[in-house]
RNA sequence: GCCGGGAUAGCUCAACGGUAGAGCACCUGAUUUGUAAUCAGGUGGUUGAGGGUUCAAAUCCCUUUCCCGGCUCCA
């Protein structure tokens, strides 16, 4: 549940958020002539449009979406006055209780998430109804003034949503809708949807190769790069690597996995071990697993011999005897492997009988079973390859960057094409720095997000710098309260001074230090998490990082944590719709496609690939059995970036004519001209 | 993980208890083309998987996997 708004916030509603708010209580109201006993909860407005959350036996499903607009539709022509009446809190209890409020008539049953509401409303405050028709409901407003200013509007979905949006309150259904002034606006909105669809970095991403998700041979969330994907993101890692090595990062390369005792330095494991896959449970292959494995039917029939009592010596044997000579306890349970036991009993003591033989061969030479797991994180390896050499001030910052592969055992629900998945390459880099560099350290790293960005055409983006929270010491956050102020304050006057946008925000930072997250929004209004850049006071210490200072002290560093591209999976789907897969010539998959218009020019138009292919350009030819037109609808379809047509007047006058994608045709020109120009644009990045 | 809705050819969809079909893609052939669809033919399916009901199941029921819309979560 977010922050309760006060009254004044309340007042500053936009028009539209207004209309939207108005609209979810003709929502209500439509509901409640169809359904008299449903619950209401709340009915806010939100950013696309509006919701009512409510409780009712029946479920609501889209089929009933006519009937429930029909009313709606109704209820705006009657054009009922929404109208304001404050009430005492005596008043308002009153009204609940008798299942007046959020309803057009007394029932039977108390409203009772009315209830618990007016019970939240803070002494003192004014409690207020807005009253349309038959309908009352608390709402502290505002409203548009009738039901028939709302000119326009549609029903949605819907969905269920936890009773103030905890996990362990139950289930409502909340219905979702938009409102509008007018018909044209509502228009507008389908349109838009339409274009999102559209847009949608799945619908793209198949229709144009970059990537497929396997679920049934791979696993859910768990993304293949097809080759047209893999160019892109070859793209992004070539722009990391020069942009990086040009700031003074080394790269680096770690495996995916690490022992279990990583992660209980790191701290992970306490923290975060949910969103991690489980462990591999690996049992080397030791004496009495080998044993164990050879022996298996001797070993249980050699158990009878147990209750007998009569080869207690090989129980007897020292580890040290079975170890240097296998073949003396080999030959004990061989020597009794004639003898059986009978009935029920026997076979109970034979179970027991097992199960101690293993255990106690287990206990004794195989100890405990290793544990790895898939890192969810580079950092620890990162740690440890800080730790692997001695480290001096002079080494100091170092950056250590790398594409590292993590995977995070996402909650199934929480699955979204590329956009949250559980294989993630992220371009990920560790600082690890004296705390007198940080400042210019952390400056230089946001200094290079604003780069991409402008590379990116990236416009819309919030930086939102997360803090901790006291209440979260120990449990959420390291507990080490006077480092988290001191880090916070520092992050905080960096942003300050270098005149970044930012917003703060309490108790989200990671576990070990606040953190920066980069918000943006695609065209389609899809806002993600694109990028991150943290602070880490915690963690270098717990793997005992020093650097031995100018003073001959050993002193631990400060870690910056930093993924300027984020992950590949998430910054791919991100650029899809950002570009509606229209990809600048640099990112594009297939850069040129050339055309010979006729067989005469195919010698001609390899030559030309060919050229571009030595320069690195992605270029092909294609001559099939189409006309020219097909051609060139299926080159736009799949949308390579410049297309060169050639034809016998191009061929003779040494040319290419070019079309662009999207750009329609440009024009015969000088092949020299266009390659160099090709070149230029890919080597710039041009937008 | 929770609530709800889905899954039919590579893609978009049809068939809604009675012989699984169309367009595009793909393959073959003809056509040699000047800027967003040349023509003809052909291949392609255990209808997500497993079970049940029925004379008969893509269709009805149950289980399961995955996907979608939300919620919760998100280092």
């Amino acid at each position: 549940m977010a922050e309760r708004k006060t009254l004044d916030e309340r007042q500053q509603m936009s028009e539209a958020e207004r209309l939207r708010h108005s609209c979810a209580h003709v929502l209500a109201t439509a509901i409640l002539r169809l359904w008299p006993d449903a619950q209401l909860a709340y009915g806010p407005a939100v950013e696309e449009g509006y919701y009512y959350d409510l409780d009712l036996k029946h479920r609501i499903t889209p089929d009933d979406f006519p009937k429930i607009e029909a009313e709606m539709k109704k209820i705006t022509k009657e054009n009922l006055v929404f109208e304001k009446v404050t009430v005492t809190r005596e008043q308002a209890l009153r009204d609940a209780e008798t299942g007046r409020l959020g309803a057009l008539t007394e029932r039977p049953e108390p409203s009772r998430f009315k209830l618990e509401n007016v019970r939240s409303i803070p002494e003192g405050e004014a409690i207020t109804y807005y009253k349309s028709g038959d309908f009352l409901d608390l709402c502290a407003g505002p409203h548009v003034m009738r039901t028939g200013n709302i000119g326009a509007f549609k029903l949605t979905s819907v969905a269920s949503a936890y009773y103030k949006g905890d996990e362990k309150n139950p289930q409502l259904q909340r219905i979702y809708g938009v409102a509008f002034k007018n018909k044209t606006q509502l228009e507008e909105w389908e349109k838009m949807q339409e274009e999102a669809k559209r847009r949608d970095h799945r619908k793209l991403g198949a229709e144009m190769g970059l990537f497929a998700l396997d679920a049934e041979y791979v696993g859910p969330g768990l993304a293949l790069w097809l080759p047209a994907g893999g160019a892109i993101i070859e793209e992004l890692e070539t722009l990391a690597k020069q942009t990086e090595f040009q700031a003074g990062y080394v790269r680096v390369k770690t495996p995916h996995i690490a022992r279990k005792l990583m992660y209980e330095t790191s701290g992970h494991l306490p923290y975060y071990a949910d969103s991690m896959f489980p462990p591999m449970v690996v049992r080397e292959n030791t004496t009495a697993d080998r044993f164990l494995s050879e022996n298996i039917e001797v070993a249980e029939e050699s158990l009878t011999m147990l209750r007998d009592g009569l080869v207690k010596a090989g129980f007897l044997l020292s580890p040290d005897e079975v170890r240097n000579n296998p073949g003396l306890l080999r030959d004990a349970l061989a020597r009794i492997s004639s003898l059986r036991m009978e009935g029920d009993v026997g076979e109970v003591i034979k179970q027991n009988a097992l199960y101690a033989l293993q255990s106690e061969l287990r206990a004794t030479y195989a100890g405990e079973p290793n544990y790895y797991y898939l890192k969810a994180m580079n950092c620890p390896h990162h740690h440890r390859i800080f730790s692997a050499q001695p480290r001096s001030y002079r080494d100091m910052p170092l950056r250590l960057a790398e594409y590292g592969c993590c995977y995070r055992y996402e909650q199934s629900g929480e699955l979204f094409g590329l956009m949250r998945v559980r294989s993630l390459n992220m371009n990920d880099s560790h600082i690890y720095c004296s705390p007198e560099q940080f400042a210019q350290e952390f400056n230089a790293v946001n200094e290079m997000y604003l780069k991409y960005f402008k590379i990116f055409g990236i416009e819309k983006y919030v930086m939102r710098f997360s803090t901790h929270s006291k209440e979260g010491l120990g449990k959420k956050y390291v507990d080490q309260a006077d480092l988290w102020v001191k880090t916070e304050d520092m992050v905080r006057r960096v942003l300050k001074e270098s005149g970044i946008n930012y917003e703060e925000v309490p108790n989200e930072a990671a576990f070990y230090g606040p953190k920066i997250d980069v918000q943006v929004w695609s065209v389609i209004g899809r806002e993600f998490t694109l990028a991150t850049n943290q602070v880490d006071f915690a963690v270098p210490g717990r793997f005992g990082l020093v650097y031995r200072d100018k003073d001959n002290s050993d002193k631990t560093p400060l870690c910056i944590h930093r993924a300027p591209l984020g992950t590949h999976e998430r910054f791919v789907g991100f650029l899809i719709e950002h570009y509606a897969g229209n990809f600048p010539l640099w990112l594009a998959p297939e850069q040129v496609r050339v055309l010979p218009i006729t067989q005469e020019q195919i010698a001609y138009c390899e030559e030309i690939v060919k050229e571009l292919r030595g320069q690195y350009v992605r270029a092909s030819m294609e001559f099939s059995n189409d006309k020219l037109q097909g051609r060139i609808k299926r080159a736009e379809e799949a949308k390579a970036h410049t297309m060169l047509i050639v034809g016998g007047r191009d061929q003779a006058a040494n040319a290419v004519s070019v079309r662009v994608h999207g750009k329609g045709d440009l024009g015969s020109k000088p092949r020299a001209e266009v390659i160099a120009d090709i070149l230029a644009a890919i080597r710039e990045r041009r937008p």
